[in-house]
DNA sequence: CGTCCTTTTGAACATTGTCAAACACTGTGG
DNA sequence: CCACAGTGTTTGACAATGTTCAAAAGGACG
């Protein structure tokens, strides 16, 4: 890979504190790819070659069973999937594919075990962000399991709000993805939509206003051990 | 602490493969405590003083949301629970509490995260423990976002039976808390139980038959990336 | 302009939760 | 040992929530 690439994986959290030569050496084993949307980068219960790195564009990942699918998460650029399975050397438990046209670096698992065991601080940054990945879905089971679809969708949407800075947004996904995220289905979601104007949202397509913040607050009753992504 | 409790904690894998010395030091600052059931060890939102070790007992991991409560998990001896907080000295995301009368050991987070820097067997240790509870969280959220309640307890009835090696067996815990655990509530359970009948599950109080395997398994539909814990 | 897919809407249905009451079980204190 | 309180479990009736199916409307794109 390039060095301008490199610098861009070099730049998280998870690169940063690792020695100079242990990254030169884990970026030679490395290479980027550019992917078209929608097209599936890797599939549940294949072993875990390669540790993802999205560049640019986005990629979902989700999962399936029994002919039903559930979108589990969404990867923008720039940070990785697929860690906990990389490290273990054990199959994917999710799938992924593009959303957009993408650009993916591709680390063979293999390398990054041999720098996990031969650099400590890159073991450090692993362990963090493990850490920051568990707790990430332990809060989306709470969301799940403590709160109705209608107050999953208000917080999502004071979670965007917040994260854009604005009280009106674009949504980044698709209606049915989103849906499908927050744990039902596109029908639902719509009639959810509607159902949160009383309590000060507007839809017009994707645009979303949140004419009422502190009512809308109110209801949806947003909590930091759920909602807030840095603690 | 004791030598003998000592030998309990250093059994884990989590704690097996660090230096003699480090052991001891940590070991140094750890005090072991008796509980008796239901007693709230820990809080959520509460900063993470202490990684804490199950020696005997039963613990539960559970959350609230706005009045509402649901159980995460449990926590049976010997492992332990809340590292990826005590890691990254944030705030604990479950509460805590035992089930039974229960001996627990509590070591400071402070020395976690020093012996984390300072040893390279522990720290590795501790990215295998975390990567593993990454994926058994994902695997918990697969269930319920795929699955309805009637197949996540087909599903758990197959799961213990297994575990216990054993078609027939009692529940190790309160139906109201196995419901809350499957994310449902217990008169649901209640009739789940009986719908369950004509798969081949017999219910009497809290003793178990699974009457017909075969059968309950071509319901259930049981997968790995969802209920083998060892992948 | 037509095609494909997403989104929305309506109606029927299924699943799950709530409330109330009865029953079972456990442990306590008389 | 029994009466009793407290809690967990089960059952029934009903309400709320969410899904399915069908169809129409809206958008994106060749």
């Amino acid at each position: 890979m390039s060095d301008s690439q490199g610098e861009e994986v070099r730049g998280l959290a998870l690169f940063a504190t690792m020695g100079d030569v242990n990254f030169k050496a884990l970026m030679r084993g490395t290479y980027v790819q550019n992917f078209p949307p929608r097209i599936d980068l890797i599939h549940e219960n294949e072993p875990a070659d390669f540790l993802h790195v999205v560049l640019s564009g986005a990629v979902d990942l989700f999962s399936q069973w029994n002919r039903r699918e559930t979108s589990m998460a969404t990867v923008r650029p720039v940070s990785t999937f697929i860690l906990a399975a990389s490290i273990s050397d054990l199959p994917y438990l999710m799938s992924a594919r593009t959303l957009e046209k993408s650009r993916i670096a591709l680390i063979p698992s293999q390398d990054v075990r041999r720098m996990f065991a031969a650099d400590t601080a890159f073991a450090t940054a692993i362990a963090a962000e493990l850490a920051n990945s568990y707790r990430t879905v332990v809060k989306n089971t709470k969301d799940l399991k403590l709160r109705t679809s209608l107050e999953r969708l208000a917080n999502y949407l004071l979670r965007q709000s917040r994260t854009r800075g604005a009280p009106d947004f674009d949504l980044t996904t698709e209606k049915k993805r989103l849906a499908s995220f927050l744990g039902m289905t596109p029908e639902n979601l719509s009639r959810a939509f509607r159902a949160l104007e009383p309590h000060g949202v507007k839809v017009e397509g994707s645009h979303i206003t949140i004419t009422d913040p502190q009512g809308l607050a109110r209801y949806a009753k947003p909590n930091p051990l759920i909602d807030d992504y840095s603690t």
